[in-house]
RNA sequence: GGUGGAGUGGCCGAGAGGCGAGGCAAGGGACUGCAAAUCCCUCUACACGGGUUCAAAUCCCGUCUCCACCUCCA
């Protein structure tokens, strides 16, 4: 089977055609960078590396546009309570942005573009939309006149009649229609603007999604992709203004579910402190990472540490397969990912049956592993392989990067480490071949205190570093 | 008021008319000097009430509970 996605605008699941064969053009809503990273935000940035990286094993050359959107009424508001200009608010928080998708082995976006570098291709939209007659311009606003265009609601399933008035503060007066929303905000003084034709001002939310996705992917484009809370108004928003301007805009919605927290949603508003680097400090990124993809993207994710711990665990017997199959047959065994891990990921990126059968392959690669020297090389290498492709297309391969720490001086730690620890395990060796069992646990135990735990395995002791979860 | 989701075993979490995903935990067995790791076996499910059907966790009707969105959100 074919890659089938579902797509938010039909309500449906339909099969993925490119509108470029071998080739896929892809926007992602990425972050307002106006405050820490939370496990939450990191979601939709997890979620569609893992298309990415799927769609690139499938043999697709895939274009991603994930925006920042680096002004807005928040990033002023923070950047009066920080006691620091807004640009440096931003730049501070994209900064740690960045470090948490690294921190998570998601892999850069071919072009990352941020709102205030676009202000010349917002512009020019709404100039189209002006002449289109979908926008007016009021006192140095402009605003998307709703009632202008016929499908506004179509993708959110809403009918602008049944929507509750907006309750949108100061403009509501300037506004044709209460639900018609700003392309641009006259500026105020003090506030960051930028010159246009209706007067200085600076973007509003949504212009610069529908600006940059089309500056960067063409009018029209592939997939657009978000959080589920963006479907509406965001979405909804970006789709009247590309398409009222003429533009055939996504052909695909994709919106991943929310992380909550005991029942709550992890919004920006919540403040709570499920901030990346602090549950980094509980696992490491890869059992982060696990965790969060191995649910399904349309799934909402109740966040615990002892949900995380579980996960971690379940990664680790993963992982420990590899390291020790990789250990006898070779690092080098990247295969082919298996077709029933294929076909999971086809139906919608079905990823928790995807990671099913990469268990059901580590429980067969363990069960040749424990046969020691009489074990089948070969077999035991195309199921490492196999393994190892598929952990790869969900960015958790423990040999590959950025997770592998084969090189610098980490390597050279380890191969120090490595020395003593053998010494010990030789002495350990001598003592429990004299059935001197006293030494021998007590070296274990040693070992033990300083974060090592051994296997005894058919070919001899194997020592690794001890990841219990705490 | 409008729109859309969800309720699965001790826990996490899939599936979407028949043949019980997977993991974690628990119990038993194998292996081990003892462990650890590993393998094998076992146990516990589909919110509630009706209905359709040879067959319902899955479809239909109703009820309850929870959640999301309706112009700040990933």
């Amino acid at each position: 089977m074919a890659l089938h996605l579902y797509d938010t605008a039909t309500r449906s699941t339909r099969a993925f055609v490119p509108l470029v064969p071998g080739e896929v053009s892809m926007y992602l809503c990425g972050a307002t960078v106006q405050g820490r990273p939370h496990v939450g935000h990191l979601r939709a940035g997890l979620v569609f590396d893992v298309l990415t990286r799927w769609l690139r094993a499938s043999g697709l050359r895939v274009t991603l546009c994930r925006n920042v959107t680096d002004i807005d009424d928040k990033i002023l508001a923070r950047a009066i309570e920080e006691g620091r200009p807004w640009w440096a608010v931003a730049a501070h928080y994209e900064r740690a942005f960045t470090d948490a998708y690294t921190a998570l082995g998601v892999l850069p976006p071919t072009i990352e573009p941020r709102a205030t570098g676009h202000v010349t291709q917002m512009v020019q939209l709404m100039q189209r939309l002006i002449e289109r007659g979908h926008a007016y311009a009021v006192d140095g606003d402009v605003y998307f006149d709703v009632r202008s265009f016929a499908d506004y609601g179509a993708l959110s399933g809403q009918r602008p009649d049944d929507m509750e008035p907006a309750a949108d503060s100061e403009f509501t007066s300037r506004k044709h229609d209460p639900r018609d929303f700003a392309l641009w905000k006259g500026s105020k003084p003090g506030e960051p603007s930028w010159p246009t034709p209706w007067g200085d001002g600076r973007p509003g939310w949504h212009l610069e999604c529908s600006a940059m996705a089309t500056a960067y992917l063409g009018s029209t484009f592939d997939i657009h992709g978000g959080g589920l809370d963006l479907r509406f108004p965001h979405h909804e928003n970006e789709l009247a203004q590309s398409r009222a301007a003429g533009d055939g805009f996504a052909q695909y919605w994709l919106h991943n579910a929310w992380v909550t927290q005991a029942g709550e949603k992890m919004s920006k508003s919540l403040g709570n402190t499920m901030v990346v680097d602090e549950v980094l400090q509980r696992v490491r990124g890869i059992e982060l990472r696990w965790y969060l993809v191995s649910a399904h993207y349309r799934s909402n994710i109740e966040f615990s540490d002892d949900a995380l711990a579980e996960a971690g665990a379940a990664f680790r017997r993963i992982e420990h397969f590899v390291l020790r199959a990789s250990e006898r047959v070779g690092a080098d065994a990247v295969g082919d990912v298996p077709t029933a891990f294929a076909a999971a990921l086809d139906d919608d990126l079905g990823t928790p049956a995807a990671v099913a059968v990469l268990h059901g392959l580590v429980t067969e690669g363990n069960a040749l592993l424990a046969k020691g020297a009489a074990m089948d090389a070969d077999a035991v290498r195309a199921l490492l392989g196999g393994v190892r492709a598929g952990l790869a297309v969900l960015g958790c391969d423990p040999l590959a990067e950025p997770w592998s720490r084969q090189g610098g001086e980490a390597a050279e730690y380890h191969a120090a480490v490595d020395a003593l620890v053998r010494a010990e395990l030789a002495e350990r060796q001598r003592a429990r071949a004299e059935r001197d069992f006293a030494t021998a646990d007590a070296i274990r135990a040693r070992l033990a205190d300083a974060g090592i735990q051994i296997e005894d395995t058919t070919d001899g002791p194997r020592w690794s570093l001890a990841r219990e979860a705490e």
